[in-house]
DNA sequence: AATAATATTTAGGTGAGCCTAATTTTCTAA
DNA sequence: TTAGAAAATTAGGCTCACCTAAATATTATT
């Protein structure tokens, strides 16, 4: 009743595209995120359908079953877990737990994950905002609102960032923008999308349409 | 130059070995430690001695290069930190610590054990007594008596297990003798090496050779 | 020294997860 | 509606780490 490390990710990246894209994971998609060929995918849809943690539908695409749906919401509360232990406990910065959780959240112990948790004091949302699955499998709430939404002259607070690349990660370090940095937004130019926002007092930047898309704010 | 998990357990094996017998390590004895099959060993000792992480001679059997030396110790150095972790930290007991830290150790950051280490407080000794060796590969003095050699009369604390199997920690955890605990030898059966040993004030308990042969003190 | 036991090596094979190349199916846009 | 693009599939191969079975070496025992 083990998964293998490989099983496991390709669950939980599907998990993820059913998270973030409403519509049909394609086998393409998933070649894709999971950055093989998508003959490989053929193969392992095939494993993980008899295994019946998976279906497959040429017309509706790939979806997990219940029990692949388990598998998928434990690995990432693993994997969220483990970045902010990374973050809280061992002071990594956050461009860098996600590629040591990738590693950590394939650990295998029945009690891990909850002795973590309770070891961690119960974290609703990981280092980049996202949130994390209760033992019973619950999701907190997330943000949904992107910075690019919010309207000229209001105010929010950076909620988590939807782009985890460290490129991204190591802008928003230099800019000192974090979970929970206010922001105010003070112009919106029209030609290309980009945003005018105030940090803190009277510290302008101009950010691209990309950036504000990128963050999710509340 | 990263090495594979299998690589890993292997020179993790080869180095067990050498500490624990000065004499020659076999491919067969390596075949037992790791429980696979001979023919198996040899096609791995062809692959390390290729990658310049092990030396074999027939007359001299299998040892390390100063390489390979390396990175066996490095595993050593996390997994023993992962148990503390796991003991003081998550509160798992002693007999459950060893396989989930054959899991952990082959987690694989830069600066991860420093880390670690340093969160922990810089531990010498892991959950079960063994020496964690240190970031510079030095390796802190590991008790050498064993309970077997106390004579009778003479007293001794207990500094490590040698046997780490579920059933001897079980046991022990069922003496309530632990790392640390005083023990008074009051007398030694000539008959089967069996020994009659004081716990605490007046709780006498007799054990076998093999107990007080896997048990060191100091 | 001969026999028995153990250790080592070779040869050939397995499954997991990946690949390329070629093909077929499905979708999209002229 | 049909050509072209994109997606899915098949066929055949690869590497890693393992296996069994058989052959050869070495070591121990009588």
């Amino acid at each position: 009743m083990a998964h293998s490390l490989t099983e496991e990710n390709y669950m939980k990246a599907i998990y993820g595209l059913s998270q973030k894209s409403k519509g049909k994971i394609s086998l393409s998609a998933l070649a894709n995120t999971l950055e093989v060929n998508a003959a490989s995918v053929v193969d392992m849809i095939k494993k993980l359908t008899d295994k019946k943690l998976i279906n497959y539908d040429k017309v509706k695409g790939v979806k997990l079953t219940d029990k692949g749906s388990k598998v998928a919401i434990n690995v990432v509360r693993n994997h969220r877990l483990w970045e902010v232990f990374l973050k809280e406990k061992l002071g990594y910065s956050w461009d860098v737990v996600h590629e040591i959780a990738e590693q950590l959240e394939h650990i295998k112990h029945d009690e891990l994950a909850d002795r973590l948790d309770d070891f961690l004091g119960y974290p609703e949302y990981d280092p980049h905002g996202d949130p994390i699955p209760k033992a019973n499998g619950e999701l907190p709430k997330g943000a949904t609102t992107l910075l690019s939404e919010i309207k000229t002259g209001e105010y929010c607070k950076v909620a988590a960032v939807k782009d985890t690349s460290t490129a991204f990660l190591q802008y928003l370090e230099q800019l000192s923008v974090g979970i929970g940095t206010k922001i105010k937004v003070l112009e919106k130019i029209e030609f290309d999308g980009s945003v005018v926002i105030q940090l803190g007092k009277a510290n302008l930047k101009t950010v691209s349409r990309k950036f504000a898309e990128s963050l999710l704010v509340k």
